[in-house]
DNA sequence: TGAACAATTTAACAAATGTTCATATATTTG
DNA sequence: CAAATATATGAACATTTGTTAAATTGTTCA
């Protein structure tokens, strides 16, 4: 471990990006739009098992836009989201192959 | 990306783990606790540049043991801790590798 | 022994953050 | 423009975080 690498900046960084990242459901809205390109707010409801409310979906989908990880686009009535850091998706590869 | 594996309860599970690490005090405690096998209470509160106190270190300790990450041992006055789970430790490869 | 010290944990509380439910703001369509 | 649909916002409630003080556990040595 390159423990050099990590002054207290990165830490708080990384500590930010984890702690986004650390819910159910918004982890199961990042394995989807691994998949899919961009999808919609009301897609994303139906299509997730978490039985999420679209107020509710919104919130997530605005803290993780806020923090830099998806971006958004309107089209009409809809708004379109995607991962804007394909990289956090690695972190789905690491704990799976860690058991984590 | 292999979705199939992850149902629900393993997003919980990978969830909670990344909510207990998602700290920069805690995640320099792992860092620390790395590269020496087992540590003290007060030498980590000496040692970590985050300036934290004895009271506020063992509430990170306490959940950290609490969810698996960590064990402890007591030894005459003070306690040891250490890395129980070795595989959180690949999330530090995994995002530096991935500029997270 | 037991009084003084040292290491860690627990308790109690305020402040900051996160989650959830109800409501508001767009946007399209008849 | 009114109704319907899609998304965002606000405010109440819950959890987490950090602080300070007190309690617990173990050691030392007069």
């Amino acid at each position: 471990m390159k423990v050099a690498q990590l002054h207290d900046l990165a830490l708080e960084d990384m500590a930010q990006t984890l702690k986004v990242i650390a819910h159910p459901v918004r982890l199961e809205i990042l394995l989807h739009l691994a998949d899919s390109t961009k999808i919609d707010v009301t897609t994303l409801c139906d299509k997730l098992s978490c039985g999420c409310e679209a107020s509710m979906m919104s919130h997530h989908l605005t803290k993780m836009k806020a923090h830099g990880i998806l971006t958004s686009v309107k089209e009409g009535k809809q708004v379109y989201y995607q991962v804007a850091r394909k990289e956090v998706l690695n972190l789905f590869q690491c704990m799976l192959k860690s058991n984590l």
